[in-house]
DNA sequence: ACTGTTCTTTTCCGACGTCAATAAAAGAAG
DNA sequence: CTTCTTTTATTGACGTCGGAAAAGAACAGT
C-alpha cells in the first residue's frame, strides 16, 4: 500500500472499471454483455473500460471461444491474462515462512518453505526478504513483473494501516510490517490477517466467486472463520471477527485456552482431538496423522473424538448461518484430511441446529494445502494492486 | 415501493445527495463542512446538494445555532425539518395492530392500537387501512402530507419485493403485502421484517447513528437480533438472519420450539421464564409483570429464572460480538422492564465469553415501548422515501 | 482598518457512464 | 445468393456529477 518507487500501476482508477475487471477476474471468461449484466452497468461502459485493459495486456479476448448454440452475432469472450503479472504471497507462522509465486489469476507457480529460527522482527523481515528475493529470481523465467507482495499473519492485523497490532504467535505489538517489508523488498506490500486473506482468495478465485454473502471455516490447528457480508470481508471494529473457534457449544465441555469451556476450538482443533484420544486411551498420540490412522483402524476413542469435533464444527457453522444467513459455507483447512471421519457429524449437527431456511445454506468442503495460506496472501496483494474496495 | 399516483417524490436522486441528507438526518444538526467530512465528499458537493433540499423544505438552517468557541467565520448548522413530512408506521402482531404517525425525523406524534379479530389477509388489510385512515385524519392537524407507510411483520419478509414470504404468527405465505396495502391506502408502502425495521430506526434515529457495524438485540416474547454490517442491515440469503434466539447456549437445556435444546430463546424469552418459575415453584404465573413482581419480592425461583435468562442473553451477545466485532450492541425490547433482574448476568456472561478485544464492544440498553416497533416500520418508510440504499 | 481564520459559495472543468444509433457477425428464410 | 432476423459490440453525443481552486463572507483579535 505504500508508494513504492517506479512500481507499475494498474491503468484504471474509476470504481466502475475496477469492478468490471474484478468481475472478469473472478467469474472467468465472459462476454462483454454478460459482464455488463453482472456488474450492473451498460454494455457501452464495459466496452470502454475493457479497451485500455486489453491494450495494457491485463485482459485478452479468448479466441478459442466455445460457441454455445448461438443465434445472432457470436459473443467474444474476455478473460484476464494471468501471465501478465506476478505476485508473491507469504504466510508467516510461528516457525516457518511459506512463500508462493502466483500469476494475476492467483495460480501458484512456485512455492518456497523456509524455517524460521527466531521470531524477532528483524529475523522475520530478513527471512521474508530472502523468500521474496528467491521468488523474484524464479519469476524472471516467466517474463512477467512481480507487482506486489502480500503477507498473511495470524492475529489482529490492520490491513489499511499495514500494521500487525498484535500477534500472539510472534509476540508482536503494533509492528508496521507493510512499511518495513516494503523497504526491504522494494515492492508494494499488503498485510492482512491469515484467515481474511484466505477468504479473499475464495471470494475472488474460489468457491465464493460471485457471491455477496458467504463464510469460510478453517479447521486445523485452530478453528477460524472468514466472513463476507454485503460483498466485503468483515474485519470487526476492534480487530476481532469470525471467531467461530470461541463460540460455545458445550458449557460443560473441556476448558479452552481462552478461559471458557466448550469452545469449538477446545473440541475440534487438532490439539483438542489429540488430547481427547490421550485422555480416553492413556496413549500419547504424536500428531494428527497418527490420530487419523488410529481412527481409520477402528480405535473407538479416536473415532469418537473426531465425531465430537464434527458435531462442534457443525454447530458452529449453524450459528454463523443463523446469524448471517450466508449463501454458502466453505469448510477448509488442513484438518480436512480427516474429513471422512466427521463429515456426517458436521452435516447432521448443522442441519439440526440451523433455524428454518438457514439450513438451505450450501455447505461445501475444499481441501487446503499449507501453501493455500500463502496464496491467500497473494490474493490480498492482487486486490490491493487493483485497489478495488469491493 | 410501488408507483403510486401523485405521490410526492423526494427531490433528489443522486447517491451523494441522498447520502448527504441521510447524514444530516441521522447525525443531527451539522455544519456543511462537517457533513462533507462524514460523508467523504467535498464541501462544494454539500453546498450544491443542500440548496435544493432547503428550497424543497426538507432541510433548514438552524438559526439559533449554538456557537462553540469559534475562530473564523461562524458555521451555519443544517438540520432536517421534521415537520416537513409525515409517515405512518404499522406493526402487525398476531392479535393487534399498532400504528404511529411520525414526522420525517421519526418522532412519534400519534399512536393507535386496534385489536385484530381475525388473521385473514382481508381482515388485516382492512384494519391496516382503517388505522392509516385514522392517522391521516390526525395528520391534517399538522399541516404536512403523509408520504409513506411502513409495515413491520415478524417472519420472513422480502422488503425489495414487498412480500411476506412466510409469517408463522399470521400463517401467511407469499403475500404481496406492499402492493395490496398500497391499493387500499393509496400511499407508497414498504414492508419489512419487524426486527430489521427496529434496527433501521436505531441506525438512523437511535443509538446506531453514525455507526457502520452494530447489533440490536430484542428481548421479550422472543429473542431477536438485527445486524448492521458495513453500514447495511443484514437480510440473509434465504430470509434468515440475526437468529440469535436460536443460538445454543446449553445443549442440555430446555427444549425449544425449534426442536433443539438450550437455545437462548428457550431460556430467556418471556414464556421460558414463566415456565421455569412454574416448574420450580409449582405456581402458575400469569404474565411477566407478575414474574417481575415475584422476583422483586425475593422469590428465589423467580430471581434464578431471570439470572439464567441474563446469562443466556449475555452469551448470545458474546457470540455475535465474536463473529462480527460490532462497535456496539443495543439491548432493547419489552423484556427490559426486568432489566435490573438480569443486567449483571448479561454483562458478566458477555465479558466472560467475549474473545479478546471483542469485549471492548459497547453494550447499551434502550427501553422500548410497544409503539417503538411501529416506529421502526415508519423508519423503513422514511428510508424508502429517501431511497437511500445505504 | 487590517489580519488571520474558518466556513461557504461560485466557477470552471474533467471525467464518467448512459442513451440511442450504428456496425458487425452470424444463422434462417426465401 | 440475397435478404431478414437476432444478438453482440462500438461509437459519439450528451448530461450530470463531483472535485479543485479561488473568491467571498463573517467573525475575533490587534
Amino acid at each position: 500500500m505504500l508508494p513504492t518507487p517506479r512500481a507499475e500501476r494498474f491503468p484504471v482508477n474509476t470504481p466502475a472499471a475496477s469492478q468490471i475487471f474484478t468481475t472478469v477476474l473472478s467469474q472467468g471468461p465472459l462476454t462483454r454483455l454478460e459482464v455488463a449484466r453482472r456488474a450492473g452497468l451498460s454494455a457501452a461502459a464495459v466496452t470502454k473500460a475493457v479497451r485500455p485493459l486489453i491494450e495494457a495486456g491485463y485482459l485478452v479476448e479468448d479466441a478459442d471461444a466455445q460457441a454455445p448454440p448461438a443465434l445472432g452475432r457470436p459473443a467474444n469472450l474476455v478473460r484476464v491474462d494471468g501471465g501478465r503479472a506476478l505476485f508473491v504471497g507469504i504466510k508467516v507462522t510461528g516457525d516457518e515462512i511459506i512463500g508462493v509465486l502466483t500469476d494475476l489469476c492467483c495460480r501458484i507457480s512456485v512455492a518456497r518453505h523456509t524455517a524460521l529460527t527466531s521470531r524477532d522482527l528483524t529475523a522475520v523481515l530478513a527471512a521474508v526478504a530472502d523468500v521474496v528475493q528467491e521468488l523474484r529470481i524464479e519469476a524472471d523465467g516467466f517474463g512477467a513483473p512481480v507487482l506486489g507482495v502480500g503477507i498473511a499473519v495470524s492475529g489482529d492485523v490492520d490491513r489499511g494501516e499495514g500494521t500487525v497490532r498484535y500477534s500472539p504467535f510472534l509476540e508482536w505489538h503494533d509492528v508496521p510490517l507493510a512499511e518495513l517489508a516494503g523497504i526491504t523488498t522494494g515492492l508494494p506490500v499488503t498485510v492482512d490477517n491469515d484467515v481474511r486473506a484466505l477468504t479473499v482468495a475464495e471470494q475472488w478465485f474460489g468457491a465464493g466467486a460471485g457471491l455477496s454473502d458467504f463464510a469460510v471455516v478453517t479447521v486445523g490447528a485452530g478453528i477460524g472463520c472468514g466472513l463476507v457480508v454485503h460483498g466485503r470481508v468483515v474485519a470487526g471494529a476492534h480487530g476481532v471477527a469470525g471467531e467461530i473457534g470461541h463460540v460455545t457449544v458445550d458449557p460443560s465441555g473441556p476448558r479452552c485456552h481462552c478461559g471458557n469451556r466448550g469452545c469449538v476450538e477446545a473440541i475440534a482443533a487438532d490439539a483438542a482431538i489429540l488430547r481427547r484420544i490421550r485422555e480416553a486411551t492413556g496413549v500419547e498420540v504424536a500428531d494428527t496423522t497418527e490420530a487419523v490412522r488410529l481412527a481409520h483402524s477402528g480405535v473407538a476413542a479416536a473415532r469418537e473424538a473426531y465425531a465430537r469435533a464434527g458435531e462442534a464444527i457443525g454447530r458452529g457453522i449453524a450459528t454463523v448461518a443463523n446469524l448471517l444467513g450466508p449463501e454458502r459455507v466453505i469448510i477448509s483447512g488442513e484438518g480436512l484430511a480427516a474429513y471422512d471421519l466427521f463429515a456426517e457429524q458436521i452435516r447432521d449437527a448443522f442441519t439440526a441446529a440451523a433455524f428454518g431456511s438457514a439450513a438451505r445454506c450450501d455447505v461445501q468442503t475444499r481441501p487446503l494445502t499449507f501453501e493455500e495460506w500463502a496464496r491467500g496472501a497473494a490474493a490480498t496483494a492482487i486486490q490491493s494492486f487493483i485497489r478495488a474496495d469491493t
